[in-house]
DNA sequence: CCTCTGAAATGGACTAGACAACTCTGATAG
DNA sequence: CTATCAGAGTTGTCTAGTCCATTTCAGAGG
């Protein structure tokens, strides 16, 4: 296969100059300020509006402006930076200096499925443990987290998480474990009408999901989570050092 | 401020129907396999096409879908997982068991942004050099890879670069230095016409892009980068261990 | 048998407009 | 002065279509 990096640029789509054109207004504007109304930008930019809320579209998911229905289309605050590879979630929040808090929004008994089964190390169709939560951060929604266990090794959690705020501190205190390793996952993804929902966002928008998988000393699988942040808030950050 | 959790979830958008009715259809079918055309989906499904190419946009970005114009619609592979944190790139692909090669693009002397000469500790409008790269796996090209290096601190550096591909080499052997630290960010984005030509994707596909940032012994940057991975191909990976 | 050509089918880009849902403001009634 | 409400203006969703670029493939011609 011959690599074709020299032939021609494909041809600029005509949402792609609206884009560029309101990139220029961001820049010289503050975030909260207002930018002109689709029908405003269709009429001066001599399109359509569904070419300008395409070009509109592509800036709120990269987190540029923020739509508010009724409303208008206002210059978005700058993306929040969140450390990776947390020890615990709370801690690691108030070390940034933010104050954080858990929503219980779920937490029920069901059949593993064959993915969940694997990684958990039981059967498909064994019972596990789905908690979900909320996550906050001075109050605003953060992230939706959705974490898998094993009903036979964590009997009885769901009673002990609904008293307790942590999870860690539940297997620590109560089942005497804790993770030694993991195995996280980074990707994009775009939001469900739920996810949107509760994060206070669009179906549709672009969403960081970052999955650990738990481990145990012996090498035993504890959870499977996966975290949904909305991509447009939030960048992850990780400080890394020598070693490798 | 009330957190309203519990209100009526939204109404679903008809988009998202189409969507669902494609994910059931999707689990059915193998990699490769092709989907029904837009046309037919809009009948099918009583609609009109924007609404079923705004449900298939979705699932192309989330790497479940690839069109092809002229062609039609099919099913992807799966995503590709990509361990983050690498020593270097050729050195860590040999590991995963793909062959890894790098092109260079473009490698300029420029002057520096206000934002690129922050990270790299000097004046704004001071010359950096621009090394720009295609990072390709099997031949298949799989980032873009943009560096930033201070023109004063590592003079002749772009005669090197265009001898020899590793630019880490080119740092230790030429100029016998060394990141030792670094801190990465990890973050969404959305592909420009340029990036989705060189990646062989669309303008607007979902992005992540991996920023690093890296110090030398005495703390001093050394290089700013960024790398643009097509988010609907790529899942990021790492291990992580006890103490952390 | 091979090559070329052109029609048909596909996805890509865009238009013009309708109606719904929501927000804000100013006029009005109490 | 306050509270309410109607209406104007905004974004959200959807429709029905046009034209373009690319791919595919069957058939004509060599």
């Amino acid at each position: 296969m011959v690599l074709d990096v020299n032939h021609q640029a494909p041809r600029e789509p005509k949402y792609y100059q609206v884009k560029r054109h309101l990139l220029q207004l961001i820049d010289t504007l503050a975030p909260g300020s207002l930018v002109p109304t689709e029908r405003v930008l269709t009429v001066e930019l001599e399109t359509s509006r569904t070419t300008v809320r395409q070009a509109l579209s592509e800036l709120v998911g990269e987190g540029r402006l923020v739509r508010r229905q009724g409303s208008g289309t206002y210059v978005a605050e700058p993306k929040i930076a969140w450390p990776l590879h947390m020890t615990s979630f709370t801690e690691q929040a108030a070390a940034a200096g933010y104050s954080a808090s858990t929503q219980l929004l779920d937490a029920v008994r069901e059949r593993a499925s064959e993915d969940i089964a694997s990684r958990l190390g039981i059967k498909t169709g064994a019972s596990v443990y789905c908690i979900e939560r909320l996550r906050l951060v001075d109050d605003t929604p953060m992230a939706v987290e959705t974490s898998y266990l094993s009903a036979a090794r964590f009997a009885g959690l769901i009673g002990h998480v609904r008293k307790t705020s942590s999870l860690y501190r539940v297997l620590a205190d109560v089942y005497g474990t804790a993770p030694v390793s993991a195995e996280e996952t980074i990707e994009t993804a775009v939001a469900s009408p739920r996810e949107a929902d509760l994060l206070n966002t669009d179906t549709g928008a672009p969403m960081l999901v970052l999955g650990r998988h738990s481990f145990d000393d012996a090498g035993e699988p504890i959870e499977w989570v996966h975290s949904w942040y909305r991509g447009d808030r939030y960048v992850f950050v990780a400080k890394l050092s020598a070693g490798h």
